[in-house]
DNA sequence: GTGGCTGCAAAGCTTTTGCATGTTC
DNA sequence: GAACATGCAAAAGCTTTGCAGCCAC
């Protein structure tokens, strides 16, 4: 399997100016109201190569608008991640979770009430064998993380679409 | 590709059960010392099948010792990662991080100084079709998260190993 | 003009740290 | 007995929330 590759930059950049071109109509679309920090904060999430935190997204806004509050940012990232404008890289990232099975293997994770579970799947270790290195990068190991949802939630997410009156949800 | 499967109870037990015998040998040979609390703490962690957090952990070590701190379960499951008894499933726990391409891809993330970049692997989502679901799962999509060190950091351990063991840098 | 958005400050959580005391080897 | 581990409480981070004022539509 030779197709693992680092995303470059040119990509990352025609990638960007399409986004942000359409972002306008995006928010139009979802009833979003288009406010100088939200176009500031995509406008710095897109251009950053890096998974930036909100701390980061915060600094680069101010550089152009040094009022723009922290709560804010944190509060706009999140319903970008909700009208898929933006992706959280760390899932379960409010709390730290311990596995004591140290052996290789991955994760199901329920996106809604975050429950993990042990996988099996001996042919995803093989994926990084005969690529030591990607660019910068020295290979180490590798993990698949499914998102899923549980029985549990799959029953709570479906009463609660019958229940209450529908906003615009894309899956 | 029908590997694919959930870990069940039975290997999950038999891996305990074999952990645990190991866990006095393994603290003397890395010179750390077997404590009621460390005892405690890997009995929880290998008892749960969900991956719990210092929270939990520390919960059902305080049903058998009441008057376990908090701050030592902190402590101990610290350690654990570092001596290779435990593994945190959240590697990228600590601040909550944002990736503005929305588009199915991975993510390579150094071990150290938590440096993220996007890669591109199209057949990683191949390995979900076909397996709708797990167990009581509704798989919905996946992310392979590969760990790695990247070129700084590959230095800079380099250079702690052969120096004597000095921790004074940070960025 | 109105409903939704923002800034500020305060509160809420999880995790870490300092220090005196207690334990392991 | 010495070095290390723990408990407690306080501090340190990150994130969320309440509320008054402001702005996009």
């Amino acid at each position: 399997m030779r197709e693992l590759r680092l995303l470059d930059r040119p990509w990352h950049e025609r990638y960007s100016v399409q986004r942000l071109g359409e972002f306008v109509a995006r928010c139009r679309k979802r009833g979003i109201a288009v406010t100088p920090q939200r176009l500031a904060v995509i406008q710095a999430l897109l251009a950053s190569e890096n998974h930036p935190s909100t701390d980061e997204i915060c600094a680069a806004v101010r550089r152009k608008h040094p009022h723009v509050s922290l709560a804010t940012v944190h509060r706009i990232l999140n319903e970008f991640c909700e009208a898929g404008e933006a992706r959280k890289v760390t899932l379960l990232h409010d709390v730290a979770r311990y596995d004591g099975n140290v052996e290789p293997h991955h994760h199901v994770v329920c996106v809604r009430c975050k429950r993990v579970h042990d996988i099996e799947m001996p042919d995803v270790e093989k994926l990084l064998e005969g690529t030591p290195s990607l660019g910068q990068f020295a290979l180490l190991r590798c993990s698949l993380e499914i998102e899923a949802l549980c029985k549990r939630c799959q029953i709570a997410e479906k009463r609660e679409r019958t229940n209450r009156p529908h906003r615009a949800e894309m899956d």
